[in-house]
DNA sequence: CTATGGCACGGATT
DNA sequence: AATCCGTGCCATAG
């Protein structure tokens, strides 16, 4: 059986092996497509279905991560692991889907596939009809708001099985997808950081019983009514608002608002989530680099002993292979180590920008990481090539954006504008910025504002006069 | 005359 | 080597 396989050996084509060595500059799921495609190109590959963690190649029975590696080394540093994530591209489907009449059309369907994709495995083949719908159903917020009564009778199934469905879609990542609204959504992820570590216990009661004064930060209110210190509501309320979203399906439409434009409506899986530990919030950051596949490559042992026993006219071919198989097994691993020690550097260095917004991005070359990593300048600009990060915020940036020089000036500006008083022109900007000891030409806060889709003083000054006596925005 | 945008140049970055 | 970015100069609009 092994040996009729392997009569339809395709040809080992250069651009094969070029891939092999820019395997960096692929993005999760592009790199899912490459491993795929050289899986089904070359036979001497084989993925090995078991659990191991990603980086130091140990067994994960039953385990999420690596409780070695993911262990703070109480450096500060942050801590960055790989996190094995099925990207789906295993399935066999082809990856050229048929052009969708809308973005939004297109979007909608891959997120679904996505939820799909995770809750596959643990779903009976009789439910995955249902589960569709279901994900089907969904909202632009990823909410379920049809009666759950009526989707049984419409599918004829029973209201445990949606329920027990459901259950898989709320616990799927994004974590809170497929529940009714922002409440519901909320005690789903909190159930879910309650199952990895201490949450303050006040939390649940606070979205269940004073939501209404939660909405308005009232925790006055809140202590009332629950009866608790002050003191506690507000480190709750503040765990709630670090750890958890109302709407967790938007961070993977891009950035809900926010003028990236382009980005917009589209579904987007990030290459690596950055995260707060939820259990010491103010400790060092988490870090998760995706990797797109559970298991681990090598060269299939029956391949081997094949070529061992194979004639020798066939021996230098299939040696060929077995070469190749052993280098793309050691490249993957390769990478994702490599990804790994760059988004450490990278975070160690942006921490503030991550917590506290743009304008405390550091000026950081990749020249200079690649000097402090001892890697090559390339290797860094291939690494930071054609991936995101989604940050604690939700918000999902390129990579690219760690390097942005300018970034941290163009947000004083949009600050310095948006507390003006009367609209002030571009030397005034200059002077203000001054002040804050930055200094640019003129010129440049032109560009900058422009850049910010912020219109010039006079236009500015009219639009505010215009607003007080129409009714629209 | 003042504020801004277009074009192009040079230096830094990739 | 190619690209990006900040800036100066100059034309133009109000």
């Amino acid at each position: 059986m092994f040996l009729s396989t392997s009569t339809d050996l395709r040809p080992l084509t250069t651009a094969h092996l070029a891939q092999t060595m820019h395997l960096l500059e692929l993005s999760t799921l592009e790199l899912a497509d490459a491993i795929a495609s050289e899986l089904a190109d070359n036979p001497a590959l084989e993925m090995v279905d078991e659990r191991r963690c990603p980086n130091c190649g140990r067994p994960l029975p039953n385990l999420r991560r690596c409780p070695t590696c993911a262990a703070s080394d109480g450096s500060g540093d942050p801590i960055v692991y790989l996190t094995p994530r099925d990207t789906g591209s295993f399935g066999g489907y082809g990856s050229d889907a048929e052009e969708a009449e809308s973005r939004e059309v297109q979007a909608h369907e891959a997120f679904g596939e996505y939820l799909l994709r995770q809750i596959g495995p643990e779903l009976a083949v009789e439910d995955r009809q249902t589960a569709a719908y279901l994900i089907a159903s969904l909202d632009e917020n990823g909410f379920l708001t049809e009666p759950l009564a009526e989707s049984a009778r419409y599918l004829r199934v029973s209201l445990t099985t949606i329920e027990r469905i459901l259950k898989l879609i709320r616990r799927a990542d994004p974590i809170g997808t497929g529940t009714r609204d922002s409440r519901e959504s909320l005690l789903v992820q909190l159930e879910v950081l309650e199952d990895e570590g201490p949450t303050p216990p006040l939390a649940r009661r606070m979205i269940t019983d004073s939501w209404e004064a939660l909405g308005r930060l009232d925790y006055l209110k809140i202590a009332r009514q629950l009866g608790a210190p002050r003191r506690e509501v507000e480190d709750a309320a503040q765990f709630i608002s670090r750890n958890l979203t109302p709407y967790p399906a938007r961070a993977y439409w891009g950035s809900g608002r926010g003028p990236t434009a382009g980005e917009q409506g589209t579904f987007h899986q990030p290459d690596v989530r950055i995260a707060r530990s939820h259990s010491d919030p103010d400790g060092p950051l988490v870090v998760e680099v995706f990797t797109p596949f559970a298991g681990w490559l090598r060269v299939d042992p029956k391949f081997r002993v094949a070529v061992r026993d194979c004639s020798d006219e066939d021996r230098a071919e299939w040696g060929r292979y077995v070469e190749r198989a052993s280098l793309f097994a050691k490249c993957v691993p390769q990478r994702n180590h490599t990804m790994r020690r760059l988004m450490g550097a990278i975070v160690r260095e942006q921490r503030n920008f991550i917590l506290h917004g743009d304008r405390h991005l550091a000026p950081m070359t990749r020249a200079g990481l690649a000097k402090g990593l001892g890697l090559h300048e390339s290797t860094i600009s291939r690494a930071v090539a054609h991936k995101t990060a989604s940050l604690p915020d939700g918000r999902i940036v390129p990579l690219s954006k760690f390097f942005d020089r300018s970034l941290s000036v163009r947000d004083a500006v949009k600050f310095i504008i948006a507390h003006e008083t009367s609209p002030l022109t571009d030397d005034e900007i200059v002077r203000a910025l001054a002040e804050q000891d930055i200094h640019i030409a003129r010129r440049t806060v032109a560009k900058y504002r422009a850049a910010e889709g912020i219109l010039p003083a006079p236009i500015r000054g009219r639009a505010l006069a215009a607003s007080r006596y129409s009714t629209s925005p």
